[in-house]
DNA sequence: TAATGGATGTTCT
DNA sequence: GAACATCCATTAT
């Protein structure tokens, strides 16, 4: 099966549900000729408007602008002083949304992303937000690209069909109510704390 | 295994 | 000046 990059109407949908069915989808980094990539087994959801856990709560600024673009373009920020993210544009133009990426399980340039993550002995290698990007190599200067056009960084879509738990976003204190943190049921490359209703079972 | 605190830059009030 | 969609090492149980 000859693999299929994840367009922009796929992402112009409800943020939740574009998190939710990037779950499978395959993550894509290039790097000259050299091919990095991980299958997405974690995934968050923010909307603006009435998310207080969105950036764009509280109207559009410059950093945030690209959440009111156009879908499929990368949103990478920096938090704490020391860790990137990568979250991937959703919505129609003018209505703010994104999706943060937490984890993958890596497929191609493990030993690449060792190396990007500090060696040999590194235990955690792409669980979890900033150290996803930092074995991918993702920083700013990767914000607002086009996902639909790049060469350096999309997305292709997976198997689909695998079982989904949803569960509170992590380090958010608001709506915890909102269970938009979607992460592949069973898999050992999910970040911590475990989602309620996770079972260790595959893999 | 769980809880703590330190490191540190950017953004917005 | 405070808050922050985090990570890591160190400490306590």
């Amino acid at each position: 099966m000859t693999p299929v990059r994840v367009g922009r109407a796929f992402f112009a949908r409800y943020t939740p549900l574009v998190a939710r069915e990037l779950i499978g989808c395959l993550l894509v980094r290039r790097l000259g000729d050299r091919r990095l990539s991980g299958i997405i087994v974690e995934a968050e959801a923010y909307r603006g408007g009435g998310d207080p856990a969105s950036h764009a709560y509280g109207g559009k600024t410059p950093r945030n602008s690209v959440m009111y673009g156009e879908a499929g373009h990368a949103y990478v920020y920096f938090v704490y002083g020391f860790h990137n993210c990568l979250n991937i544009t959703t919505e129609a133009v003018g209505t703010p949304g994104a999706v943060l990426i937490r984890a993958i399980e890596p497929k191609e340039g493990s030993p690449e992303m060792l190396r990007n993550r500090g060696g040999p002995g590194v235990k955690h290698l792409t669980d979890g937000p900033g150290r996803m990007t930092q074995a991918l190599s993702i920083d700013r200067e990767l914000n607002w690209e086009d996902l639909a056009k790049s060469a350096s960084l999309y997305l292709e879509f997976g198997e689909g069909n695998m079982d989904v738990v949803a569960g509170p976003r992590v380090g958010v204190n608001s709506a915890k109510e909102r269970r938009w943190r979607f992460c592949m049921q069973g898999s050992r490359f999910v970040s911590d704390p475990k989602p309620p209703g996770f079972r260790r079972t595959i893999n």
